[in-house]
DNA sequence: ATAGGTTTTGTCAAGCTTTTGTACAT
DNA sequence: ATGTACAAAAGCTTGACAAAACCTAT
């Protein structure tokens, strides 16, 4: 931010035409700038500030008043950190601690906007969710924060995945073991799947595994994904999880599997994350 | 609302021609705005508050009293509050009129926040781009205002197939032949294919059949679409479509094209909107 | 560094016109030159000193001070040393050879993840369209894989730009006149005003004059910009041009338009790439 | 519409420091 | 050539002030 500052206050004043004092003023009272100081103390402005006090000039003569006008100036400020940083979970986070839907989707909005699907999850909602899962821990988010974050979130995916059970390509479906209540991470991973072309059908959490193996007759599944994030909630199913890997290409995913479960029941066990995972089968299957 | 709260009650008066002791009359006696305020007490006005103020200005010289010009402004405010007018091109197309972005997009969000992809593309795009040549044939909406509409369709639909290239489907390419400019019914054609599980490669607009031919081999396509809207740009490549179609399984489509035009070459011809005509296609191949 | 050492002081004051004096303090306060020395103790300067001495004193006519035109002539030496790569385009070029839209995607997510948008389309889009303009004359890319390219760079441009008519900073309309078919650089310019809070509305290719005029009176445009890539396509409109430029602030841009043909209608040119013009322009209305 | 009080904002001054080109003595 | 000195130009902070714009209440 300062690293570009160079530009002492005669010369800013001299390419806008703001004279020093007022520029000082501004900075004073409104916060317009925030200049790099010389080891002496001058205030040293970089391009962007140039580009701030012009910004600010043409709001002042269309009428807003000094204070608004360094308001919207530095408001647009954000949408440019946003433009150069797009990928950052900060507003998504400021959104959920302010318990703010609006604030929460348009943030997602803004990264669904520019980015792919499998970037925003990899890059944006895995580091996101796992934030929020320390900062609950350390105390720092209600209860009620994460679950307003896992609602929007869940409820952003689901949209992005409606209609995944339509197609020609392989299919696949998704589900969590009884007693594991995060379905997120699954729907993540069909999502990855989609964009690879499958077809999708997610049971969700919590799901018994005779209901898995009856899904997957039904729909005729090429694959068969069971997640677990939480150790052990999988170790009593090993005789359904043999049954399924023997009818269907099972596969176990998540930090509560492990390739040494899988391969005792006759699985195989995918590792990273929902995108990595979904990369996977899809190269195993295809 | 007052979230963009930052015109002076000056300000106000200048770009609407009221005094202000009247805008604070009518403030107080028929509650027509409710400005925020800054730190030290001044109103701030948003936007809207300009657009109340003129309705009501218009209202009153038109003879209505200025409490009846005021109830007016502030039910008709109530009736923009509720738009559930779901499945409408309206929203879209009064937003087209206005050359404002963020309202065409947010209408575009709403519509594909609510349906599937295939549904917002049949029910409401197929007819509003259809309308919008209406009008612009009417001398109802500039060339300006067409582009435009254009523009944020297709940019949003192309948004929508971003990764539409990948997984194990059958694989289409799709093109414009040269000579025709519209690019966004393939665009459509390839939402609705990948929808049902396709890989896509959109070549666009105006391209010569050799690419097309050359872009084939590359991706290994299974189908090839050539789409063309206006009669007769096809007419001059009889001999270049009988090569494609020697070669790969060729489809034409759109109103440009015909059955019969289809049949000379050794190609398929698709009936209907990109939606239906994608149904057909893989139902042709699957 | 100093290999070549064989101007003395006095020479190389000749050359630059600094003071022999001067040149020893800037030598010794900012370490700005690091002569060799002679066995009398001489200072012995090379070639590259004149320039590192040229340099500052541009800097410091253009307004910088003489401590921070030092530390920006040394630090653009060292960014000189290490050619670090990381903007290369060849990632986009290789993914549109092979019509790869998900490894498009992909480059593109990269850099915007890691650059601020300014500097991608700078550094990479522009040269990449330039490349793939060469590579197509060549013979080297077909017009399938041009248009793909086209499509996929316009598609996240646009996405980046959505909202960018919302604000209350200065408003652009941007246009290619009739005939012009290339819109991607007026979009690079709309995203470089964006970024400098203006508001734009982009018209598109190929837009007759007239709807340029109502599009800049409905959205109460500050300026109004008409691109040309190819020459001769404003050949005709010199009326219509002259008639824009009485009612807005009216900017020529591109290798198609020039600054007497701006000038002969009463308009400004702007010269440069997408972002520099956007600059210009930016300054030029502030 | 007026009166009387408040807020906002651009400007200025006083007293002191930093920066920088040049000059002088060694 | 070196080191020190110096003075003009440019900057810094604090505090204050006055005109313009705005407030409420009558």
């Amino acid at each position: 931010m300062t690293d570009d500052g160079y530009l002492r206050i005669g010369e800013l004043s001299q390419r806008t035409g703001v004279a020093p004092a007022l520029l000082r003023a501004w900075e004073r009272r409104y916060g317009l700038l925030h200049p790099g100081r010389s080891d002496g103390g001058f205030r040293l402005y970089g391009d962007g500030d140039v580009d701030r006090v012009r910004r600010a000039q043409q709001l002042i003569a269309g009428g807003v008043s000094a204070a608004e006008a360094a308001r919207l100036v530095l408001a647009d400020a954000d949408v440019e950190d946003d433009l150069d940083t797009p990928l950052a979970s900060t507003p998504l986070l400021d959104a959920v601690r302010r318990l703010d839907d609006v604030g929460a989707n348009a943030a997602l909005d803004r990264l669904l906007a520019r980015f792919s699907t499998d970037t925003v999850i990899t890059d944006v909602l895995v580091p996101a969710l796992h934030e929020i899962g320390e900062l609950w821990a350390r105390g720092e988010l209600t209860v009620g924060q994460e679950h307003f974050a896992s609602a929007i979130v869940r409820g952003r995916l689901l949209a992005l995945g409606r209609g995944w059970d339509q197609g020609a390509g392989a299919s696949a479906v998704l589900a969590c073991p009884p007693g594991e209540r995060h379905d997120i991470p699954i729907v993540m991973l069909g999502l990855g799947l989609r964009a690879r072309g499958w077809r999708v059908t997610v049971l969700g959490a919590d799901t018994p595994l005779e209901s898995i193996d009856d899904a997957a007759a039904r729909v005729g599944a090429d694959a068969v994904v069971v997640a677990a994030l939480m150790p052990g909630v999988l170790d009593d199913h090993a005789d359904a999880l043999r049954m399924l890997a023997a009818r269907r290409r099972l596969v176990l995913a998540g930090p509560g599997a492990s390739a040494a479960q899988a391969a005792e029941v006759g699985a195989r066990y995918l590792e990273g994350d929902p995108i990595v995972a979904a990369g996977a089968l899809a190269a195993l299957v295809g």
